[in-house]
DNA sequence: CCTCGACCATACTGATGGGTAGCTATCCTA
DNA sequence: TAGGATAGCTACCCATCAGTATGGTCGAGG
């Protein structure tokens, strides 16, 4: 007499993106680690869309198709389940230093290879999770294991400038400050790049680094890599709108 | 026999920054809009360290010493108050913009300075609030609002670009892209800013100015604004350390 | 057939926090 | 000095949500 399970021919939204291996296969349902995983792609996507404190654990069983209980099942926490997709999206960008690390360029293209790859991390479905993990949502002991991977990254990047300005593929300048901006500029993709996805995450990368390695100063050399006309209309300005 | 107001000589923590024009004026407590100044200043405060969701307006009123319905009787909501934090730091910006629009200089020059306003902005008191009030939080409205004040100002920015290109005093580039790299670096100082203040907003926008002016590649003069030496030690490093 | 354990649902708790009702004190004006 | 406006407090309501207690279903092994 019990109705559960009864709901399959009721569902009129179609799977959207991933379906969920629940229903779908309710044979082999072994694999735990397979729905852990799925649980935790669910939670940064919604994560993404809505922000952490907007997204009810409920939220995210129902876009699995199962009930909050079903997910304490694979993790803890909520916590746990940020800090999970945080780790994912930074286990990228360590994996771009590790595949840099021994290759035979000056430490500009190393250093270039490394922030195309971040950016490339940050445009992924962890990216917001990656980005915004706030210390503060976070109990003390994740928190300082978070800020250790983000300090990480941090210094390697401080450490291929450095190495590039010694090995004279880098303008000399400030490592700390110069690794604040390129961090800065790629983790702000985060932010953005929800709402317009006109580009994949390898060309943002790639015009940002074109952006950082020419620098807005014109060069003595001819203008690389952009179109020379441009001089159409003379910069119409609409009597200072304060925008609706 | 009601031991209201009976509290000061109890107060044991000092007033820390800004002391709250409460109990140490009890006399000329006119002036509405400088409570409500304070109201909003303290709410960025406490948004700064604890992030929006993590602070409630019992926070914001202890910090004031008042209580929450005091709060509510400068404000009409939280969203409210996020709002109002915005738009402070926000019109610093906008100010920017103004004050440069009639230079008589090349648009790079005009950029770097409104860069650098933005720069400090975000290293305001407020800076937390502008970069970080997320459109999830807000009602439709409110978030349509904030919208159109980004957009206002990316566009501007592109604007300023666009110009550069075109008179010449920058290297041709895409404009969108462009700004997006250097709003996001200058954006991102929000989040690091608060566990270092080692240097002012306005050295961190200097700084980054020179870096984004220059860029990565070694120019054909000199080396500019930089130690020359540096070659001490071969970069060490210490066995990819899972830093904890 | 019967039990065991993996898996998942129903239905709950407890705490937090935004927001409000209504009372009180103080000041200004008449 | 009465009466209204201003300004602030105590005490409360209630929606949300992380997390849990409990029990039911199903496949596998005996």
């Amino acid at each position: 007499m019990n109705s559960r399970r009864a709901s399959p021919p009721a569902a009129g939204k179609q799977p959207e993106t991933a379906a969920s291996p629940w229903r779908a296969s309710r044979e082999r349902l072994r694999d735990r680690a397979l729905k852990r995983e799925a649980v935790i792609r669910a939670a940064a996507r919604e994560f993404n869309r809505k922000g952490y404190h907007n997204t009810s654990l409920d939220d995210i069983a129902a876009r699995l198709e199962v009930t909050k209980p079903t997910v304490y099942y694979y993790v803890t926490s909520k916590e746990q389940l940020l800090f999970q997709c945080f780790v994912a999206g930074v286990e990228q960008i360590r994996a771009a230093f590790r595949d840099v690390r021994h290759l035979e360029v000056p430490a500009r293209e190393r250093l270039n290879a490394v922030l195309r790859h971040y950016g490339e991390a940050v445009a992924s479905e962890f990216g917001w999770c990656m980005v915004r993990a706030e210390d503060q949502d976070l109990s003390p002991a994740m928190s300082r294991h978070i800020k250790a991977l983000k300090s990480e990254i941090d210094h390697g990047i401080r450490r291929l400038i450095r190495e590039g300005v010694q090995d004279g593929s880098i303008q000399p300048c400030d490592p700390k400050m110069t690794a604040f901006a390129l961090a800065g500029a790629l983790n702000w993709i985060a932010h953005w790049y929800r709402e317009d996805q006109s580009l994949t995450g390898a060309q943002i990368a790639a015009a940002f680094v074109a952006v950082f390695e020419g620098g807005l100063r014109p060069r003595a050399g001819a203008a690389p890599l952009a179109v020379r006309r441009g001089t159409r209309r003379r910069a119409r300005r609409p009597a200072q709108a304060v925008a609706r």
